[in-house]
RNA sequence: AGGAACGUAGCUCAGUUGGUUAGAGCAUCGCCUCGACAAGGCGAGGGUCGUCGGUUCGAAUCCGACCGUUCCUACCA
């Protein structure tokens, strides 16, 4: 056979997603247990970045692993129309053409993001793909599609019908540029510097005399309806109940007392806006004061603000109040101040709390049970500390505020008629029939969207047909598990909870995998603005700097920070990043998977696997080229190498699984790693070639070792699948026909280990140990003394057991073949030693005689520091062994262990201090 | 302010109920083109496990305090 071609991730990750996808084996087949995982919708219109492939990838392992078990595996691929996101694209692309949504008008605007959604859904897909995902394409949803519309419908009315689901006017977080209601969850607040100032108001019945309130925002002021002290407050509760006049209004308004009011901040007063403000909005509701909303949808003043504020932007009025106020000699100061600014995360700009009418769900009703199936174990999160986030959230749950003012969504089927009564139905003509009302009387629809949570919150059994009774929902439904990220577990996990309790009756999953967060070699988290992402296809297919810089830098609108970043891009990226191919970087995210909350990327990491892949391959090469051309249908004979490969492997294989088991993904990596490259090739191919080169070696031995060296491979290549499908699909589909009984490794079984006979196994692995450690000491002696290994040594064996013998006439072909002695000679206990090396293998000493080879001065030196170490571990453990303590309170086998341990060193030390003296004698 | 997590080799991280000489990868140093592989082989150096105290015969591991880093939640007008 001729070798195959160098490693190279790009020919041998080509072509085979099309074929496996080709051939179906990505939906659920078999008559096996049905094990199934919903996607976590990505949006629709996006492109996948590092945490989605890690996630995915994460899953994919999972998934392909059940397969392979004989599950009927389902995974559920999806995504959501990301309401806020698409609306704001679309939004963009109209202001390109200077037009304004409201220009368009709402039919149209729609048809525009379902023209962006038709543009760029593929990427997203194609991107998975690459990923080497074994999604269920064939099931494919989006969140707006019509099946998933109607159960959107069905829970909206049903909700509503149970009283679940009301309308009401409240504060609410508001994005003035995007004009829309958001999620709390949707406010990032940072800290930045502000400033306070402080406002004299005019008492009403005391001329000349003020109270001072404090604000960060002034011009809020001019929705004041209350200054507030502390009831306790002895400087103030005389004026509980007392007026202000609120300057630049004709407003007067109440000084009130309430416990909200902390006396030892600032002056002890504080001006009240339930219109503009959470805590004083609840104020206000205790006190029952008006509030007067002073804002439009685009946070600028409206007409209940006097001349000459009214129609100015927030901030414009921010300064002419101040200056107003200041030409009246009202303000008494004005301070730096740090505070948090909350911004809205996709628009960037300070939020406003915003008195509107929105849509909610009762929550409470909801969320106790949810919270139960949790505490119940119904549903388990991995790892269990991630309950806490569950739990802190969902127990101080409030309502959800669903409506946002868009037009890309779920529109809420309510309509209105002229007296403001509200019909909810499925439609126009379902609630007209329902409520029996006359055909002429006007209806309209309300004109707002769904949050697209409440879509997704449905999306374990949506996907499956529900509230169709399908049989894929009775199969699939409740999925095995959910992988996401903390940061989604109160978006997202909750609400999927919550809902499928309520309308399945049953968990939406019975595990939650809680990942970390990948974030660059700096620790900072990945992002667009901050211009540190990388791009997973980058790192699968390559990418040159000045391509990476442009990328990085393109989005970004500062030249500042768009030059620090082409800078901080050069230096980590000189030669931009080559292609290590999709297996490597997979591979890379299994390992870096540990109990961590964050995960820095470093691409020596992925570096190092790219070179895994290298090892693999070229061992595949190997065990190629020593096998074909050959018959191994003809009597074999397993060596003890052949054996004990097996053992090893049965040994990894049940790591694996237990890994997988328990989720550990960097432990399921990491012994797949180091079977195959410490173990399989350092040394079973090495001992391969012992047998296969040399001509002592019988056919049956020969053969054993091919059969062996064939079967491994193809178990090892099992094994690994679910890590890296590519490499080890190709590599399979390579091993002779006979010893696979599959068209794809895809749907081969995967490896678990046997029985065992663990006594055997011993012996087995207990004889290849006692060789490792000999050729490990002629290594170590060579490295250590500068003897090429092109040179043979003699070796002398002394003072060993008989079991040593044994062992040393069994394996000397092995021996030899690996370590290259000229010679090798047994002496008994008492004979004439020459000067020489000693390394000790148990009792046994291992001698390589001075005479030519080795430097006196190096050896002794050598000696000196072995000798100092034995020194050092033998007043340790006798320092145990004379503590009575120790003797009576550790347990038996402890102190046994420490005793025998004790006994060795002691034995070494004796044995190297007379070989001290010898060499020291010469 | 409240809650949580983390601190192990130069770097990134393992270390599962306390019990070997605390491990791996990368980086470093030395040797090696020996018929799979230089994207390689062999060998070596490198850690008072953040600090202090406690529990224990025994602590990287359990407890407390402190220092440092990070995250989450809520915010003071």
């Amino acid at each position: 056979m001729t070798p195959m071609d160098k490693y190279d991730p790009k020919t041998v990750e080509g072509s085979w997603y099309k074929r496996w996808e080709a051939a179906g084996y990505f939906a659920p087949q078999g008559n096996g247990r049905p094990f199934s995982i919903a996607i976590p919708p990505p949006n629709v219109t996006g492109t996948l970045h590092m945490g989605h492939a890690f996630q995915h990838s994460l899953v994919d392992s999972i998934i392909r692993r059940q397969r392979m078990l004989g599950d009927k595996t389902h995974w559920q691929m999806g995504t959501d129309h990301a309401g806020i996101s698409t609306q704001l694209i679309v939004s963009e692309q109209l202001a390109r053409e200077n037009l304004k949504p409201m220009d368009i008008g709402r039919e149209a605007f729609i048809d525009r993001a379902w023209q962006w959604k038709a543009e760029s859904e593929g990427t997203i897909s194609t991107q998975l793909r690459r990923m080497g995902a074994s999604l269920n394409w064939q099931t494919e949803r989006f969140t707006l599609d019509e099946g998933l519309s109607r159960a959107v419908l069905e829970v909206f009315i049903r909700l509503y019908e149970d009283g679940l689901i009301y309308r009401g006017k409240r504060l609410v977080n508001w994005d003035p540029v995007l004009e829309t209601s958001i999620s709390d969850l949707e406010v990032v607040s940072e800290e930045e510097n502000g400033h306070l100032w402080h406002f004299k108001y005019p008492l009403e019945n005391n001329q000349g005399q003020f109270l001072v309130v404090a604000t960060t925002r002034p011009e809020t002021m001019l929705g004041d309806t209350a200054v507030a002290v502390h009831p306790d407050d002895v400087r103030y509760r005389h004026l509980i109940g007392q007026n202000i006049l609120l300057p630049l209004t004709d407003r007067v308004i109440p000084i009130i007392g309430d416990h909200y009011v902390d006396q030892d901040f600032g002056s002890g007063c504080v001006k009240i806006t339930p219109a503009h403000d959470f805590n004083d909005y609840e104020v206000g509701q205790r006190h029952q004061l008006p509030v007067i909303n002073i804002m439009n949808t685009n946070a600028s003043l409206n007409d209940n603000t006097p001349e000459p504020f009214a129609g100015m932007d927030r901030y414009e009025a921010r300064q002419a109040i101040i200056k107003a106020m200041q030409e009246l000699g009202l303000l008494a100061d004005t301070e730096d101040h740090k505070m948090m600014v909350p911004r809205g995360e996709k628009s960037g700009v300070p939020v406003e709390p915003l008195l509107s009418d929105q849509w909610f769900v009762k929550i409470k009703p909801l969320a106790d049970p949810a919270i139960k199936a949790v505490e119940s174990g119904d549903i388990e999160f991995i790892p269990k500390q991630a309950e806490n986030i569950y739990f802190a959230w969902m127990r101080d749950i409030r309502d959800w505020c669903i409506s946002r003012q868009q037009w890309w969504g779920h529109r809420i089927p309510a309509w209105y008629d002229p007296d403001g009564n509200i019909y909810v139905g499925a439609s126009e003509e379902a609630v007209r029939e329902a409520a029996g009302l006359a055909p002429d009387l006007q209806l309209s629809q309300d004109e707002d969207v769904l949050d697209t949570w409440f879509s997704s919150a449905l999306w374990t059994f949506s996907t499956l047909g529900w509230p169709d009774q399908t049989e894929a929902l009775d199969t699939f439904h409740s999925t095995d598990i959910m992988v996401t990220g903390h940061d989604i577990i109160s978006f997202w996990v909750s609400r999927m909870i919550m809902m499928s309790l309520r309308f399945m009756h049953e968990v939406p999953f019975k595990k939650v995998y809680i990942h970390g967060l990948v974030v660059d070699s700096e620790g900072q988290k990945m992002s667009k603005s901050k211009g540190n992402g990388l791009d997973p296809m980058d790192i699968i297919d390559g990418i040159s700097a000045e391509q990476l810089v442009l990328k990085r830098s393109s989005n970004l609108l500062q030249q500042r920070v768009r030059e620090k970043i082409e800078k901080s891009t050069r230096k980590e990226f000189p030669d931009g990043i080559s292609a290590y191919g999709t297996d490597a970087l997979r591979f890379t995210f299994y390992a870096i998977a540990t109990r961590t909350r964050s995960m820095r990327f470093d691409l020596k990491r992925v570096e190092g696997y790219r070179n895994f892949c290298n090892k693999l391959w070229n061992a595949a090469n190997f065990v190629f080229m020593n096998t074909s051309d050959h018959d191994l249908s003809g009597p074999s004979s397993d060596s003890i190498a052949d054996t004990w490969i097996q053992i090893t492997f049965d040994k990894a294989a049940h790591t694996v699984n237990q890994a997988m088991e328990t989720y550990r993904f960097d432990l399921a990596a990491k012994a797949i790693y180091e079977f195959i490259w410490d173990e399989f090739c350092d040394w079973y191919l090495e001992l391969c070639k012992a047998t296969l080169l040399s001509d002592k070696s019988s056919d049956e031995q020969k053969t054993a070792a091919r059969v062996q060296l064939l079967a491994t491979l193809e178990k090892i290549l099992r094994l690994t699948h679910p890590f890296m499908p590519f490499i080890t699909e190709e590599i399979w589909q390579k091993i002779p026909a006979g010893m696979r009984q599959h068209e794809t490794i895809m749907l081969a079984p995967y490896p678990q280990a046997g029985q065992q006979d663990e006594t055997a196994n011993n012996k087995v692995t207990d004889d290849i140990n006692w060789l490792k450690q000999v050729i490990g000491a002629v290594r170590n002696t060579r490295g250590e003394m500068d003897i090429s290994p092109a040179r043979p040594i003699p070796l002398i064996f002394y003072n060993g057991t008989t079991e040593d013998k044994r062992r040393l006439n069994a394996y000397t072909e092995l021996l030899s073949a690996i370590a290259r002695p000229e010679s090798v000679t047994w002496l008994n206990t008492g004979e004439a030693l020459p000067v020489a090396n000693v390394q000790l293998i148990g009792e046994m000493q291992l001698l390589v005689p001075l005479a030519g080879l080795i430097d006196k001065h190096a050896e002794l030196q050598r000696l000196a520091k072995e000798l100092d170490r034995l020194a050092n571990d033998i007043k340790r453990s006798s320092g145990k062994l004379t503590n009575p303590n120790f003797i009576n309170k550790a347990p038996e086998d402890v102190v046994f262990k420490e005793k025998l341990k004790l006994a060795d060193f002691e034995q070494a030390l004796k044995e190297l201090t007379l070989q001290k003296n010898r060499i020291s004698d010469l």
